[in-house]
DNA sequence: ACTGGATGTTACC
DNA sequence: TGGTAACCCTCCAG
């Protein structure tokens, strides 16, 4: 850095503060406004160096520190967003925070959550290409209309744990053992845990060396998770001895700067055709062949040159359909046996970013997504005219940067394939506190089922998964994980209680300088790395088993 | 009870 | 088209 020259007189300071203004009326505050439009320049800039005429000939410089409060979100004066207590205010300069229309702000939204969620119903559709009549035909019946009531898992009364040392990025239930839970986080480690044997869990934390994006059990053997990673690899880990292998490296030659480092975000399985499908952040596929554990063909771009592609899907009930969606505004449709690029058979428009697209858990003709734009969209059958959506429900589930993308996630126990679950961005006041619940919502009326919430958890929930089997719902809040069950199925005296939250060592607070690597939350997920590149062919992980709580949480 | 810092995406030039 | 400032409900440690 410049070696910089100090002043040799102190500048003159003026401090203007909040007392004029409060004194005088609210009124007055305003018409001060409208006159006097540099005093509300002034006011815009805190902490404003001003050199003044007179002090510019003395070569000294007046400082002009603003102390009138401005509003934090639009740097104007007479009006304050934020928390009054457990209830945001919002700036009325800006779109509603909500359905991002101008003209009101989220109190008087008119799609805001109180019972139900703002719905825009699909335009008139009266065209019926032969394949949506046979499909209304033949295949319609066999997707049950009737609706059998919802059980929600609403109260955590199993489990509470910490031992992620970064928020948690995704979850999944194992395919045949119903109380085991995995959980990949922003670090990039792997965590394997019993809910029902509260203590037991076991965290790999070698596999990936930054953020695990998604997960996957093989379809051919429910002991071995694949993971893709930030890292750019794919692992495959036996759960049971923690060894694990890279099926691939897309970043052999370490790191290069941020133009050549390639991510892996989405990720799934084609189990008829024995293939793992990956993307990586420069809108290319990769696929690998499960058996071989290597690469068959070449990278097909499939999203925009340059953008993340963060969601692949296989079709439940037509191996050969594929559906990914991205940074690029769009969710694509795609017949695996022609992938190329430009090939998509279908491109579902978004406003913004989409964080997730899935078929329909069981008959796969449905799907849905959600967008950064605040709306989840649900296009009713494949079969039909995917020109628009069906429906469009608002929904907060904004980008943060610092929390994980929400993706709304089917219920795959509900055959009328009408549930979906998902964290909400913004806060409610329950009883004097600010709460972020995880929304289920009938995705055919747009309704907002229930609101999941504790008065203890007053952190966001952007990670949902509802059990295939099991009344459980699954979620990661911050770096903590929660099992949740239906209140009607156990009594008060099964509730958990939350003070109890487990929190295993290796996250306690040391004191003493910590590392930067330690405990930064630095959310460099993609560009900032420091890590040398790795390409390591098989390793044995290690295990941190830590079988005692740790603290109770209050 | 504060405050600072980490840093992805977008809008704008 | 590339570079960059701006950015609304985070979260946790100090």
């Amino acid at each position: 850095m410049a070696p910089q020259k100090r002043r040799t007189a102190f500048p003159k300071v003026l401090i203007e503060s909040d007392t004029d203004s409060e004194q005088s009326s609210s009124e007055e505050e305003e018409e001060e406004q409208e006159v006097d439009p540099p005093s509300e320049e002034e006011n815009e800039n805190k902490d404003k160096i001003e050199d003044s005429n007179d002090a510019k000939k003395k070569g000294k410089a007046t400082i002009t520190i603003s102390l009138k409060k401005v509003c934090k979100v639009c740097k104007k004066a007479g009006h304050e967003a934020g928390f009054k207590g457990a209830t945001y205010i919002d700036c009325p300069m800006k779109p509603c925070f909500l359905c991002k229309m101008p003209g009101h702000t989220t109190m008087t939204c008119p799609h805001r959550v109180t019972t139900e969620h703002g719905v825009i119903p699909a335009p008139h559709k009266n065209i019926q290409n032969p394949v949506e009549f046979i499909f209304e035909r033949q295949l319609r019946p066999g997707i049950t209309s009737i609706k059998p009531p919802y059980v929600i898992p609403d109260q955590v009364n199993c489990a509470a744990i910490r031992y992620h040392s970064r928020r948690v990025t995704c979850l999944e239930f194992h395919p045949t053992n119903n109380h085991i839970l995995l959980s990949g986080d922003k670090k990039g480690q792997l965590g394997v845990w019993d809910f029902a044997k509260v203590h037991e869990k076991t965290v790999y934390g070698n596999i990936h060396s930054c953020i695990l994006n998604n997960m996957r059990f093989s379809p051919a053997n429910d002991g071995t998770i694949y993971a893709a990673s930030s890292d750019g690899t794919i692992s495959c880990t036996d759960l049971e001895t923690g060894i694990s292998s890279s099926l691939i490296n897309l970043n052999p030659d370490g790191w290069q700067g941020p133009a050549s480092w390639r991510m892996l975000y989405g990720m799934d399985i084609n189990s008829e055709k024995s293939v793992v499908l990956v993307a990586d952040n420069f809108g290319f596929l990769y696929l690998v062949d499960a058996r071989s554990n290597s690469q068959t063909g070449k990278a097909i771009m499939i999203h925009k040159k340059g953008s993340k592609v963060v969601g692949l899907h296989c079709n439940p009930f037509q191996p050969d359909l594929l559906l990914s969606c991205g940074n690029d505004h769009f969710a694509r449709l795609w017949d695996m046996r022609r992938l190329e690029a430009g090939s998509s058979l279908c491109n579902l428009e978004h406003r913004r970013v989409v964080n997730s697209a899935y078929f329909s858990p069981l008959s796969g003709c449905k799907i849905l997504t959600t967008s950064q734009d605040n709306r989840l969209r649900i296009w009713d059958s494949i079969f039909g005219n995917l020109d628009s959506p069906s429906r469009e429900i608002v929904h907060s589930h904004d980008f943060n940067r610092h929390l994980t993308p929400f993706r709304a996630e089917w219920d795959p126990k509900d055959p009328s394939e009408s549930l979906a679950v998902i964290g909400r961005y913004i806060s409610e006041n329950y009883n004097g506190t600010a709460l972020h619940p995880i929304d289920f919502i009938d995705i055919n009326t747009g309704q907002l089922v229930a609101e999941v919430m504790d008065p203890n958890i007053t952190t966001i929930t952007p990670v949902n998964k509802l059990h295939p089997r099991d009344d459980v719902l699954a979620s990661g809040s911050s770096r903590s994980l929660f099992i949740w069950r239906p209140k009607e199925k156990y009594d008060d005296a099964e509730r958990l209680d939350m003070r109890k939250i487990v929190v295993f060592g290796g996250d306690e607070k040391k004191h003493g300088k910590k590392s930067r690597d330690e405990y930064d939350d630095d959310d460099s997920d993609d560009e900032k790395f420091n890590f040398k590149g790795k390409n390591v062919k098989a390793k044995k992980s290690k295990k941190e088993t830590t079988p005692y709580c740790r603290k109770a949480k209050r």
